[in-house]
DNA sequence: AAGTGGTCTAGACCACCAC
DNA sequence: TGGTGGTCTAGACCACTTG
């Protein structure tokens, strides 16, 4: 809690990096009750007084936390502690929800837009249909107990779901609508998946500045019969999930994150 | 090519983000064939000179540009145009110099450290042995076409592999030598992986800033008879990597990133 | 209205890489 | 040794969120 002496560019530097001083204060806050999971941090200014040091330095410290997935911001309100990543196992969840709920948090979903066009070749071909065929594109935004993690786009043969527009405000797992009112069940057949950074305006969605950093997934998807049904794209928070695969049914216990030191060169 | 009009806060803009002009001028070049794959871009000072910003306005749409996958640098000495990615399946690659060479790339690696530990007991319960049986730990640095793309640490059970630590100079592929010297063959059981801040020691490896995004990736890998055989730690370049995963053997062609305007919200 | 992060300036010096 | 990026300063004003 004592004031750190500034340092200027020639100083020695015996203290540990900025980035492990801020984590060390957010750990003590965490550790006091003072701070809990999704709290926010003390701001950048009240941090670069701390410190003695310019705000630059402070917010550079703050995006690599940031980079790390310990702390996350939303535009322009505040840096705060980020709550626990969501497994997803690509090869075995077809419902987001579901894996969700299944890990005992709350999933959440709001229709940022509906609208329909006509297929392009590629998308006709991967989907097999007619091109020109009416494609239902819906636009939402999934969130895990509150935080918004990831924009969905799904690409859905439209009359395969008549009317499906008209359900989505019912339930927020579209597994469920296609398997309730279509009698439709799902299986992956392919995904393609890469870190990039977010722009707007999935970005601000996600309520993340321009150009942080993300993941982004797309998908095809087909029916129980084997028969395509959807192609999806899903632009993710970087620090929401960590994505597990397992290869048996056997289950194992997870793998430590760091057994031992292993990072001497 | 021509020099662009300073502008302070307070002004208009118009023109496109930072970001996208310079995107523009390296786009330029690369069509005029000035630069080719992984070809060095102007240097931070001459796009400060020749937009008229200061320097961090510079760096900041530089950042995004690398979030993107888009550029990348190496610590201290330029910025580059980045090589595409290279496709892994983790569900199907067991051997990444072959699914390197598959692509047709050239895969490479330089051994870094080799040490032997006592298992801790965690360790042990994966791998099904004994706490304190020794393990072999090989640090490696991968490369694709000459870049260094990941850090990789393998734990494995030392009696299974008497002698191995000889064997690291012969060949870039660990799988190879596995099965020519001691008759194993190797399968997945599960992988863990998720996006992270790659700090020192594994940034310097790769040449990357400390605290530049990467992918951390955590692996059990079993021998054909289902006996666990050896636990790895990745630390990648978050540009060097698209994950695939293909659910069938029927072939799908690749999924395109954007087949439609999806991003209106 | 007050507080937050977001952007930007116009310099300086440091650490490292390549020649 | 010269050029590269890396770090840092000490401000300023902007855009937005929150109370």
């Amino acid at each position: 809690m004592s004031k750190t002496t500034p340092h200027s560019p020639s100083d020695a530097e015996p203290l540990p990096p900025l980035a492990e001083r801020i984590r060390q204060i957010v750990s003590e806050r965490v550790a006091a009750g003072e701070l809990d999971d999704k709290g926010q941090l003390p701001s950048e200014r009240w941090l670069t007084d701390h410190f003695g040091l310019a705000r630059m330095t402070v917010r550079k410290a703050l995006w690599q936390l940031e980079a790390e997935g310990f702390i996350y911001r939303f535009h322009r309100s505040g840096w705060f502690l980020s709550p626990p990543r969501f497994f997803y196992d690509p090869t075995r969840d077809v419902s987001f929800t579901k894996a969700v709920t299944d890990q005992g948090r709350r999933a959440g979903a709001q229709v940022l837009s509906t609208r329909t066009i006509a297929a392009a070749p590629e998308i006709a071909y991967m989907l097999g249909i007619t091109p020109r065929t009416p494609l239902l594109i819906i636009n939402r935004l999934r969130f895990i107990d509150d935080r918004p993690v990831f924009v969905e786009v799904s690409h859905v043969i439209a009359y395969r779901c008549p009317g499906l527009a008209d359900f989505l405000g019912t339930d927020v797992s579209m597994a469920t609508i296609y398997e309730r009112h279509y009698g439709i069940g799902l299986r992956r057949r392919e995904i393609y998946l890469h870190p990039t950074a977010l722009i707007d305006p999935h970005a601000r969605d996600l309520r993340l500045a321009h150009g942080t950093p993300g993941l982004f997934l797309r998908r095809i998807t087909d029916d129980t019969n084997g028969k395509p049904f959807s192609f999806d794209h899903e632009y993710w928070r970087h620090d929401a999930l960590e994505i597990k695969i397992n290869f048996f049914d056997r289950p194992t216990p997870p793998i430590p994150a760091d057994p031992a030191e292993d990072v001497q060169t």
